[in-house]
This record gives structure tokens, C-alpha cells and sequence, in this order.
RNA sequence: GCGCCAGUAGCUCAGUAGGAUAGAGCAACGGCCUUCUAAGCCGUAGGCCGGAGGUUCAAGUCCUCCCUGGCGCGCCA
């Protein structure tokens, strides 16, 4: 039984008893202040001024013709004139049925409605490791795409790669470079715009076992092209494994130059051409974008006949669509924000809603170590890699800091902080909580209390404010999770997890759970099956972050 | 110059479709382990929600302007 809904049930039928109906901007939500109840309305003072009625006598009318209620402890008028619900005890102890029948599946929905989804992240230029920031945008992905899924969404995740193009290339001129320098065929250093990174040497050394110095007789232009393949697979390799490692698995690794072999990128033009999207100018191709509320139209074929990524982006993008995909999410590095009215305007001009297309921007990570920024650049090979900092400080603490922050808003990821076990990185706490109640039960088993069949005790002896207080938390479960699946933000989950498990902390230190007396036998398999719900509601919450919920620390 | 994002306690951040007296954690100070894990708990203190207007019964939240910081503004990828 859902508290919003049920105490929604019992006002829409006294509106109707008034002749009224359920107006648009009223809602039904837990509020701040204890004191305001488990559930308060502004129906009154929404429905009230265009009435001509003062609110609060509205709502001691609502009032009288909700009292007495079965789960209903008693409705009070406060304030303006809201309506405050105080729901009997009796109520609460039915979520703990739910989360046992339900199981790892509590909390999951069909607020979603089916709806196929695509989320997109990472996508990094396999042209090098990944580093701290795709770290983010991976743990922002993964975990969205979890959410998704379970309130209902029928969610595919996918990686673009760029396989081809001017990236790859250099790629390529780099460990070439770096391939004949080992040869000593060479000692000036790189160009500026080559890969300088001491990975690029590994690969260098692998090809020379592999290949032995057969490269060095090969004509340049296969010879970098060679090196750009062998590249290109390893760095994939690489950044497949880190992710893995990170628990962030793709469904599907699209690849860019899949778009050119099935002209898709010339399909996609010509339906831009039949609606007069495109024109050409200066000897370029572009595009219409300036239609669509972009500052400027954009070119797709530049006049020396090369595409543009951006052309490559607009086929990749009605191809996500061609495949079925309802909603389109984005998770992208806020450094190409500058992007994003153009792929707005492209997902218009192919006669797709607005919102198919959700770009999530996911802030970039600055990187703390002893209270200094670590700088870092690709380009010049000065980074700490995803999979350095995963080592150093664990993957479960890495992302359950990146998902605690708003994906908006800067973070600086500090090293030494998240290291410490303690509040400053709430991972422990939560899994704190989760290992504690594991140890309450290992107990209880050692002393043979009786812990079976814990969904069938009764609980009217769950009655102190802190149990129930718990259980309104595990009650708040599914609808914060849909919150968080519509507003794309997995960090309300991290909070959520947070919070509860202060409350069990609090309740942990304050209430004995294992009771020696006989007689408080009943009260004892109570607070074993709430400890039960909240084991649960903490694996499910921690699973969806992608964080491990262990049975001991 | 234009655009996007941020600005909330000393620090790091929440604030969920506008709701009632703005919340955590850290740091500070004072307490709690003979008893289910002290990676924990309890208490004290801490605020002109960047600033100014506006909309509303109600604004941290929505609109306009301004200030500060980050990022982006190419026939680059």
C-alpha cells in the first residue's frame, strides 16, 4: 500500500463529495516537519482562492469527511491550510510484507512504462586511457542506466566509438614515432599535437615484439596505419577492461565507421535534403541549424570534401533512432556543453520531439592530492588514469563519490579524503550499516534466536518513533527511485542510502535488537525483520550504484 | 563580446515537479565501549540561500538585470 496514493484515494473522494476535482497544481508529499504529519496536502489552499473560499475552512470541510479512517490517526488543518495525515503505526509495518515478498526487486516499478531507452557514456577516443573525469561520466552512466531499468525502463547502454578520423591517425603518427625512436631511428621529440604519453612507448615496445622491425621497412603511410589499428584495438582493450573493472559494462561498442559502410551519413543527408535542411555555401555542406535555435548553421561536409564529426553525430544519432529507441540520454563532459544546441536542433530536424533527447552534462573531476590540484591533459600524457586512482582508493569508494554529487556541479576529487575510512566518504558508513546488521544476525543464529520466517511475525510491538520512522525511509524507496530515474540523478539514491543508514545507526545504538528476556520474545523477531528490510532496501539502493554491500568490514 | 553550468554554515555538499521554522557530513567543543562491530552514537554551536527587483496565498526553487568562478564559443575532434 503506497501512503501518497492512499491518502490521495481518501481526498479525491471527499472533493467529490463537495463536487470538486482534483486540481492540477495539488500535491500529496511527505513534509519537512515531523510535526506536519506523514503526509500533507495543499488541495485546500490550491482549490481555495479560485472558489472564493478561504482555504482553511475548505480544508476543515476536506477534514471532516476524511476522519476516521481505518490507517488514519487523525487529519489535522495547519497553517494556511494544508491538510496534515498522521497514518497509524499499522500502516507502516505493511512495507515490511513488501520488501520481504519483493525481495531484491523492492523498490523496482513500472513507472517507466516500457519505454526503450539508449543511454550513451563514456564514449571516450580510444586514443588513451581512460582518466578520473570518464570515471565520472562512467559511474554517472552505469548507475542512471540501473535506475532506469529498474523503474521500469527498458534500457540498452551503448559506446560510440570514434574509430576513425584525424584522433586515430595521430594515434597512429605517435606510436610510429615512438616505435622508430626505439629503433633508434629517431631522437627529436614528438610533434606537439602526437600523443606524448608513456603509454604510447608501451605500445610501441608491443608492436616491436610482435612485429619485430618490419615497420620500419614498410611505406609510412601503412606503416602508420598499421600502427593506428594495433592502436586502436589495444587502447579498446584497455578501456574495456578498466571499465569492467569499474563495473560499468556496455550493452553495445558502436562504432563510428560502421556509419560510412552503410552510407548512413549519405542517407541522413538526403532526408535533410528532401525537408530543405541543408544548403551549400563556400563549397561546404551545412546544415540548417540556426532553424532549430542554434546560434549558426553548421557544416557537415567541409569544401575540401571531408566530413565533419558533427555530420558523423547527426547519422549516429537517427540511426539510435532508426533502431527503436524512444529516448535518447546523453551523459556527456560538460567541456561540450558548447555541443549541445546543435544535436538539440539535429534530433528536431529529424522529426523527433525535443525531449528524445536528454543530454546529461556531467561536470569534469579536478583531482586533489595533500590539498593540491593534480593537473592533467591527455595530450600531453600528464594523467592519472581511471585505473590508478580504482587501485589506490577502491572502486566501490571512488563511485559512490562520484555518484554523490550533482553530475552539474565541479568536484574536487580529493585522494587522501576518500582513503579515510570515515564520514568523509559515506561509502563506509553505508556499508557500515549494511555489514552491522549482516553481524546481528550472524549472532542471532550463534545463539539461536529465532530467526525464521521473519515475514510472518507481527509487529505491533515496532511502535518506538525511530522504528517507525525507518519504516516510513523503506516505504520512501520506490518513489525516491522514480524521482531520480526522472530527473536523471542518480546522487538523490546516494543520499537516500546515506540517511538510512544514520537512522539505523541511531536506532542500532539506542534499541537492543537481540533481547535476552523470554518474554520480549515477539519484540525481538520484530526488530529482526526490520533489520531484515533494511539489509534489503541497502543492498538493493547500494546494487544500483553498483556498490558492493558486504556481510562484514 | 555571446552562451552553458555553478554560487546555500568555517570546509564539502543536499534541498526531490514552488510549500510551513533552510538540512547533512567534516572541522570545533562536551559526552557514550564489561552488553548485537566505536568505520558507530548523543549533545552544543554555526545561515542576509552571491546581490537587486519581479510573479505567487507561498520563492533557496520560477522570470529579469547585475557580481564572482568554471567551461564552451572553428569548414577541430
Amino acid at each position: 500500500m503506497h501512503a501518497k496514493n492512499y491518502v490521495q484515494d481518501l481526498l479525491q473522494e471527499a472533493l467529490g463529495q463537495e463536487d470538486l476535482t482534483w486540481p492540477d497544481k495539488a500535491t500529496v508529499e511527505p513534509p519537512r516537519e515531523e510535526e506536519h504529519g506523514d503526509m500533507a496536502s495543499n488541495a485546500a489552499l490550491v482549490l481555495a482562492s479560485s472558489l472564493g473560499r478561504k482555504p482553511r475552512d475548505l480544508a476543515e470541510s476536506l477534514r471532516e469527511k476524511i476522519a476516521g479512517d481505518k490507517y488514519l490517526e487523525r487529519v489535522e488543518v495547519a497553517g494556511p491550510g494544508f491538510l496534515n495525515f498522521f497514518l497509524k503505526p499499522g500502516f507502516w509495518h505493511l512495507v515490511l510484507s513488501d520488501v520481504f515478498e519483493q525481495g531484491e526487486s523492492f523498490g523496482a516499478s513500472d513507472a517507466g512504462g516500457g519505454e526503450h531507452v539508449l543511454v550513451e557514456y563514456v564514449s571516450a577516443n580510444p586514443t588513451g586511457p581512460l582518466h578520473i573525469g570518464h570515471g565520472r561520466g562512467a559511474a554517472v552512466g552505469d548507475s542512471l542506466a540501473r535506475i532506469l531499468r529498474f523503474t521500469g525502463h527498458e534500457v540498452t547502454t551503448e559506446y560510440y566509438v570514434n574509430d576513425s578520423g584525424r584522433q586515430i591517425q595521430l594515434l597512429g603518427q605517435s606510436i610510429l614515432l615512438r616505435y622508430q625512436e626505439l629503433l633508434g631511428q629517431r631522437t627529436d621529440p614528438l610533434p606537439r599535437e602526437c600523443y606524448q604519453g608513456e603509454y604510447i612507448r608501451d605500445l610501441a615496445r608491443e608492436l616491436w615484439e610482435l612485429r619485430g622491425e618490419a615497420l620500419l621497412d614498410a611505406k609510412e603511410e601503412t606503416a602508420e596505419s598499421q600502427c593506428a589499428n594495433f592502436g586502436l584495438r589495444r587502447m579498446l582493450e584497455q578501456i574495456q577492461a578498466d571499465l569492467r573493472e569499474f563495473g560499468a559494462g556496455h550493452d553495445i561498442w558502436y562504432r563510428e565507421s560502421g556509419l560510412t559502410h552503410g552510407d548512413k551519413i549519405g542517407q541522413t543527408f538526403d532526408y535533410l535534403k528532401e525537408r530543405n535542411l541543408v544548403y551549400e555555401s563556400d563549397g561546404a555542406l551545412w546544415f540548417a541549424s540556426s532553424q532549430y535555435g542554434d546560434d549558426k548553421d553548421r557544416v557537415l561536409r567541409k569544401s575540401d570534401g571531408e566530413l565533419t564529426y558533427f555530420a558523423a553525430d547527426v547519422a549516429y544519432h537517427a540511426d539510435k533512432f532508426q533502431r527503436g529507441y524512444e529516448r535518447l540520454i546523453n551523459v556527456w563532459g560538460a567541456d561540450h556543453h558548447g555541443y549541445a544546441p546543435r544535436m538539440n536542433a539535429a534530433v528536431r530536424a529529424l522529426g523527433r520531439s525535443q525531449e528524445d533527447l536528454r543530454l546529461l552534462l556531467v561536470q569534469l573531476v579536478n583531482l586533489v592530492r595533500q590539498g593540491q590540484y593534480v593537473s592533467m591533459s591527455t595530450r600531453a600524457g600528464e594523467f592519472v588514469t581511471l585505473a590508478d586512482v580504482c587501485n589506490e582508493v577502491g572502486t566501490d569508494a571512488a563511485r559512490f563519490i562520484f555518484l554523490s554529487h550533482k553530475s552539474d556541479s565541479h568536484l574536487d576529487f580529493d585522494l587522501d579524503l576518500v582513503k579515510k575510512q570515515s564520514m568523509d566518504n559515506p561509502v563506509y558508513y553505508v556499508q557500515y550499516a549494511h555489514a552491522r546488521i549482516c553481524s546481528v544476525f550472524k549472532k542471532a543464529r550463534d545463539r539461536d534466536y529465532p530467526v525464521q520466517e521473519l515475514e510472518t511475525t507481527p509487529l505491533q510491538s515496532l511502535e518506538a518513533n525511530e522504528e517507525l520512522d525507518l519504516l516510513r525511509r523503506l516505504h520512501r524507496f520506490p518513489d525516491m527511485l522514480q524521482g531520480a530515474a526522472r530527473t536523471l540523478s542518480p546522487h538523490h539514491l546516494s543520499f537516500y542510502l546515506r540517511d538510512l543508514a544514520g537512522a539505523f545507526h541511531s536506532y542500532y545504538n539506542k534499541y537492543p535488537v537481540l533481547i535476552p528476556e523470554k518474554d520480549k520474545t515477539e519484540l525481538c523477531r520484530a526488530r529482526l525483520a526490520l533489520l531484515s528490510g533494511i539489509a534489503q532496501v541497502l543492498q538493493n539502493g547500494l546494487s544500483l550504484l553498483g556498490v558492493r554491500a558486504p556481510e562484514m568490514m
